[in-house]
DNA sequence: CGTTGTATACCGACTAGTGAATATACAGTA
DNA sequence: TACTGTATATTCACTAGTCGGTATACAACG
């Protein structure tokens, strides 16, 4: 039992994840949730409104999707963090796979500095290296000095290539370097341990 | 002595990178370029060849900036890699820098797959990574299994992050990454050589 | 005379957002 | 039980403006 908020949030995330933010309009995402405009508006002040609820919509179940995919993986931190990526892979074979909403928002929105949705994309990918920094440490790489920040660039880079040449084996290619890279910093912690 | 058809790229060019596709009207650009819009229709036939023609201007002097980079850089073939991104947090501490065209085009234009300027947009960034490639295998990395990817991808990914959180620093991060990874697949050669 | 290029003026479709009326649900009260 | 007040939620019809693209005309030039 969805309140009517929910219906229009659920209609226009679809709608903005699939066509990008601009190319939709208010009418069409009226339309897909089964009510007026007009009433549309009456639940959110504008089309911003909406946009930035979309964002923080979209921030849990993503980061939950990650979770899952980082337990239930076999072997240690590097092939989990690995095993991230593979199940990217997995998803950007689909045709409904469109690349990360918060990225591709962040490029309609260039001319919008302080977007209250750009902040909110923000904190989800903020969020994301604090909860893999987390996982790291606990693994031993006890402070990987900018390794979450590495493994992020190699995710958000996977997306942005993957979304423009729609070829997923890259998303395997950044999987194998993030290994590299946590493999590397596990080594550096037991070298100077060692020393 | 600028060409009518030039000047109206130079103008599609400047607004486009500014603002983005959706968001530029025909209008705005012919009136940038000094000209009616019927005059503008006279030399391109759609906006969308004018995108097109947008990107594939900015191919060759793209690459030509990066191999100026890379060859003005001293050290061996992973500090010039990373010579590379340490220019690029260098523009992108500029106001005016708003990350990647390509990328931001490819992110806008979701909804037109095969769309002659992501054609474009790909075979920019594959031409990238061929010249990558090159300078990678005449520095001894001789066949780097999927390094110039690994490398295209830290580039893409710290284009699409520092557009979002404006933090430059995240190039620098890039660019490290980057080589350790060259510096890894130098070293995994030694290793097989000596074997 | 014909080709190339420019200008004015316009088209139909679509845009985000709003004014004003109305339907629905539920409280207090006689 | 029946009436009334009020907040919530929804509808239709509309505004004022923008969009990509075009019909028509005409000027310059070889």
């Amino acid at each position: 039992m969805d309140s009517t908020r929910d219906k229009i949030i659920k209609a226009a995330s679809s709608l903005f994840y699939k066509q990008g933010i601009r190319s939709v309009s208010v009418d069409a995402i009226a339309e897909k949730a089964g009510l007026t405009k007009r009433s549309l508006y009456y639940h959110f002040k504008s089309k911003d409104d909406l946009i930035e609820a979309y964002l923080k919509g979209r921030d849990k179940p993503n980061l939950d999707t990650f979770e899952k995919w980082y337990e239930e993986a076999e072997g240690d931190a590097g092939q989990k963090v690995r095993a991230i990526f593979t199940n990217l892979a997995r998803s950007a074979r689909s045709p409904n796979w469109k690349g990360c909403g918060f990225l591709r928002t962040s490029a309609e929105l260039v001319t919008m500095p302080g977007h209250p949705a750009l902040k909110a994309a923000n904190q989800h990918k903020a969020g994301f290296e604090r909860w893999l920094g987390d996982r790291l440490a606990s693994a031993g790489a006890s402070h990987p000095k900018g390794l979450p920040q590495q493994i992020r660039l190699l995710l958000d880079g996977a997306f942005s290539v993957v979304l423009l040449n729609r070829d997923p084996t890259y998303m395997e290619i950044a999987g194998e370097a993030a290994q590299t890279l946590v493999k590397a910093s596990l080594n550096a912690v037991k070298v100077s341990v060692a020393d």
